[in-house]
RNA sequence: GGGGGGUUAGCUCAGCGGUAGAGCGCCUGCUUUACACGCAGGUGGUCGCAGGUUCGAUCCCUGCACCCCCCACCA
């Protein structure tokens, strides 16, 4: 029997030492949820894992029992978020899960923590994103929508609506969104659309929406306007082209350049900076329109006109051009259309009508190459494209709606500037304000068939009258019938008052005085222009208040390091994903990908570990119960006395604990479910649990320490799934059915802060030391070539570095020779035959019966030399005077005690060498 | 043209003034009575390059290289 001999005495005297020094139940749960006489069959967990047998269950039990929906009187602590609504153009994809899953997590936290939670659903009506969904599909069957015409065509898209809405809400229920269904709402629900139309038309009468001819933004595929922030720029290879224009007294004519030569057919004018020298003799003719044969005038404008840039002439075309839009206005020129809103070219454009654009510049460059006008070189510039359909965009001259923004910034830019609203991360502060500085005017008409109808009509008489309720006759000059403007809003009109129209705002609905505005909203930065920065404008404008204080943008989902796109075809379908790993894994996965970075990567392998994660908390589970069998768990575990691993293991749960809180509110969900995934995996399992066997087997302790070791043990468990609750909502709900027999309550069980135990230094010190002396008696072997379970003789010196220590540690004693395989244990210098080293401050001696292989000596070799550099490189920073001088001390000491120890090692390494 | 971000182990990413971490991968063992979706041990990094500040820099500053993103009426 080489057992240390008093080993037991002491553990037993180190435990009674070991009391909580806090005994008035300091724990979280109100009452003891390991219940007594729950059925045996209720507690056991079936030995495979099977994330889809309990799943669906789950959901509709908390959905049934109403867990979604706030609870608690008005007017108490509460959690608000609503979601960024997904367009109803398909499914969701694995970008929306991740954002839905960090709301959850919020969700869920904030639930357990006592708050009153809502979290709004919703979907978004997407005008142009679903018209043109519509739009495909009636292609494919050959039919245009003008043949169907717009009532029809409306009618299928609120169809299509409905489908899709019922896919994108099972997807979220699959992946465990807590989100209040009986709350949810659409952009186009009556009482929002009126929301939409309240605030046009008090917009309207703020002077704040004007109707004009602007040249806009212009999607031929499309056939609508879109807005600055819809046109996607792309540096595209194309030509510049020369043109030479006759001018009548000026031999060579003037030459100017263009990357469209087709829109030369609208051009009115030539301009020229009247203190160009190159020009001057231009100043006041006429040009004449090559091709056309039109006489323009060549005008001195100093805003168009660059002195230092090209040729120093510039073609005036007011109809496709913002800029000789503006210039056209400053000397009343005409504005000749002559591309069409379909693209092809107008009746103006003479012998080119209705051929493509693009085809009729095919032609002109033809032409006056010919006719030696024109020279072409390789260029390289900015080409705007549609955001939805990627046709290149046309400036287009057009009667549009636009809101006039810059009285609506300032307060927004205010908002944020003193901390009502708070950006996490906080870098995005300075790219909405770049955004909110330079801010244009907003163009909201769109001439598609699908949104909010602009609320504006028009009388025989030509009267426009903007209203919410539609009306009967002019009120100008009671004509009728009144024409409604048929064009529709941008979607992001409507988007913009979400965080109160799906409160049923205007009206002061209890809904709106008790949930807005609202706390956090989710979303990716992608849509910090679109809505983000509109909400805050609109909330600010309509209700007085920011709609939210703090908004959380994260990255962008990115698959193996690419974009997800379907052409590349790494597209992840939650679906697909849930149903091979687990909602829960899913959930873990895109939780530890979150990083404050601009894209957040996921990978399947990480989808394997988090499932691996699962299986593993699973299967401690089914240890924990059955090392329980059914018995009762003393509720006041806190009178008891706790082993030195019980009460490690409780310090750093209350660590973890800790860790979670802190990281979820800096909205760290990488950091927050490392945290949780650390403790449960290598400290509660690979380490507590391997602790505890022998005693919970029978082969050794008392009949009190096995019930202590059942109490940390549960108290582990159920913390473990509490912290992991907002994560892996499905498996720890059904763990957590089994193990206290009451169904759907972890969802509203308090969440662990960690205040309730408190940080044993004690026993972390010692049992860190354990570890990391069973694990040197590990490699020792490995060194040595022993087999795994070849026992080792251990000797710790009394009077190690760690002194304290070495005394302490035998408090432990077998706990380290079961876990160790070590059958001798002294206290006692160790002898000279034995293998020396220093391990966690504690001098020991190491011995094993050889082995043939002899493959340490290299590893010892190499052992040596990684200290020979350490030491040197800390001992010459000692022997610098100004390091002494100026280090804080305790660095200074740090960096002492660091050279000891590796002295210590040294010397017993060396002499382990002999 | 303006602005922002990145460059750390084979891969994907954390960290950020006191000489580096995770997951996955890889190598070696292992029917240790919760788990092979496991256990134990191990391999692996001049922290993009060059300067500077500092007692000390992967971390702060400057410059450079390469990559990514956003904004902009670059005829």
């Amino acid at each position: 029997m080489g057992r240390f001999a008093t080993g037991k005495k002491i553990e037993r005297r180190a435990a009674v030492f070991a009391i909580y020094e806090r005994p008035a139940t300091p724990f979280f749960m109100p009452e003891n949820p390991l219940v007594t006489e729950s059925e045996d069959s209720a507690r056991k967990l079936p030995k495979t894992f099977e994330p889809g047998s309990f799943e669906e269950r789950w959901y509709s039990v908390w959905e049934t029992e109403g867990r979604f929906q706030p609870s608690g009187a008005p007017g108490s602590p509460r959690f608000v978020m609503v979601i960024p609504p997904p367009n109803v153009t398909g499914k969701l994809h694995i970008g929306h899960a991740y954002g839905r899953t960090v709301e959850d997590i919020l969700a869920r936290w904030k639930r357990m923590l006592g708050l009153r939670v809502l979290w709004v659903p919703g979907t978004d009506h997407a005008g142009i994103a679903t018209q043109m969904v519509i739009e495909r599909q009636l292609a494919k069957q050959g039919i245009d929508r003008r043949e169907l015409g717009r009532e029809k065509f409306v009618e299928r898209v609120w169809a299509w609506k409905r489908e899709a809405k019922d896919t994108i809400q099972t997807q979220m229920k699959r992946l465990g969104c807590s989100l209040d269904w009986t709350r949810e709402r659409f952009t186009m629900d009556p009482d929002l659309s009126r929301a939409v139309r309240h605030v046009f038309v008090r917009l309207y009468e703020q002077g704040l929406i004007y109707r004009g001819r602007y040249v806009v933004n212009w999607c031929p595929r499309c056939e609508t306007a879109v807005s600055d922030l819809e046109v996607v720029h792309r540096e595209t290879d194309g030509s510049l082209f020369k043109i030479r224009y006759d001018v009548a007294g000026v031999p060579g004519g003037a030459t100017v350049a263009t990357t469209r030569p087709e829109t030369m057919l609208g051009d009115t004018a030539l301009a020229i900076h009247p203190e160009d020298l190159r020009t001057s003799k231009l100043a006041g003719r006429t040009a004449i329109l090559p091709i056309v044969g039109r006489e323009i005038p060549i005008v001195e404008d100093a805003i168009l006109v660059n002195r230092e840039f090209g040729t120093g002439v510039v073609k005036v075309t007011p109809a496709h051009d913002a800029n000789d839009f503006a210039m056209g206005k400053r000397h009343d020129l005409p504005a000749a259309v002559v591309i069409g809103p379909n693209g092809r070219m107008t009746a103006d454009a003479g012998e080119y009508a209705g051929l493509d654009r693009f085809e009729a510049r095919k032609q002109i460059v033809t032409r006056l190459t010919d006719e030696g006008r024109l020279t072409a070189e390789p260029y390289r510039n900015s080409v705007g494209h549609c955001q939805r359909c990627d046709t290149v965009i046309e400036p287009y001259l057009s009667e549009q709606w636009f809101v006039k923004i810059a009285p609506l910034a300032q307060p927004a830019v205010r908002a944020v500037e003193d901390g009502t609203i708070r950006f996490v991360p906080e870098s995005w502060t300075k790219t909405y304000f770049e955004w909110m500085k330079n801010i244009h005017d907003w163009c909201i008409s769109r001439q598609l068939w699908w949104g909010h109808r602009i609320p504006a009509f028009t009388c025989p008489n030509g009267h426009v009258t903007v209203s919410e309720e539609d009306p009967a006759a002019c009120p100008t000059c009671a004509a009728a019938p009144l024409e409604q403007d048929t064009d529709v809003l941008d979607t992001w009109f409507s988007s913009q008052l979400w965080p109160f129209s799906v409160f049923g705002w205007p009206e002061k609905t209890e809904d709106f005085l008790d949930f807005y505005p609202t706390d956090v909203l989710v979303t990716g930065y992608d849509i910090l222009f679109f809505w983000v920065a509109r909400m805050i404008m609109a909330g600010l404008h309509f209700t007085g208040e920011a709609p939210f204080s703090t908004v959380h943008l994260h990255g962008l989902v990115r698959i193996g390091g690419e974009k997800m796109s379907k052409t590349r075809g790494n597209v992840i379908d939650p679906l697909e994903a849930i149903a091979e790993f687990g909602a829960d894994a899913v959930r873990f996965t895109l939780a530890s990908a979150a990083s404050s970075g601009a894209t957040v990567s996921v990978e399947r392998g990480r989808m394997a570990g988090s499932r691996n994660f699962a299986t593993k908390l699973w299967n401690a589970a089914r240890f924990t119960l059955s090392a329980l069998d059914g018995r009762t768990v003393p509720t006041e575990l806190a009178s008891r006395a706790l082993s030195l691993p019980g009460r490690w293991v409780l310090s750093r749960l209350s660590g973890a604990a800790r860790d979670v809180n802190r990281h979820l509110s800096g909205f760290r969900f990488d950091e927050a479910a490392s945290s949780i995934y650390a403790f449960v995996w290598h400290e509660l399992c690979d380490a507590y649990l391997e602790m505890v066997k022998p005693v919970l087997s029978g082969r050794e302790g008392t009949e009190e320490e096995r019930e202590s070791v059942r109490g940390v043990l549960s108290r582990c468990l159920l913390d473990s799934l509490a912290l992991l609750h907002p994560f892996m909502p499905f498996l720890t709900e059904e763990i957590w059915d089994k193990a206290t027999g009451r169904p759907g309550t972890l969802i509203v069980a308090p969440f662990p802060t960690g205040e309730a135990l408190r940080t044993d230094s004690e026993a972390e010190h010692v049992i860190e030391a354990v570890r990391a002396l069973i694990t040197r008696v590990r490699n020792y072997r490995g060194e040595r070539g022993a087999t795994p379970t070849e026992p080792v003789e251990l000797w710790v010196a009394p009077d190690s570095p760690d002194r304290e220590l070495a005394s302490g540690i035998f408090a432990v004693a077998p706990l380290l020779q079961h876990l160790g395989r070590i059958p001798q244990l002294r206290l006692e210098a160790p002898p000279a035959s034995a293998f020396r080293d220093v391990v966690a401050g504690l001098s020991v001696g190491l011995r094993v019966k050889e082995s043939a292989s002899e493959s340490g000596g290299a590893r010892l070799e190499k052992a040596l030399s990684d200290i020979e550099q350490e030491y040197e490189g800390l001992s010459s920073k000692m022997r610098n005077p100004s390091f002494v001088d100026k280090a804080p001390p305790a660095v200074v000491e740090k960096t002492r005690r660091r050279l000891l120890e590796l002295e210590e090692r040294r010397a017993a390494l060396s002499g382990g060498r002999a």
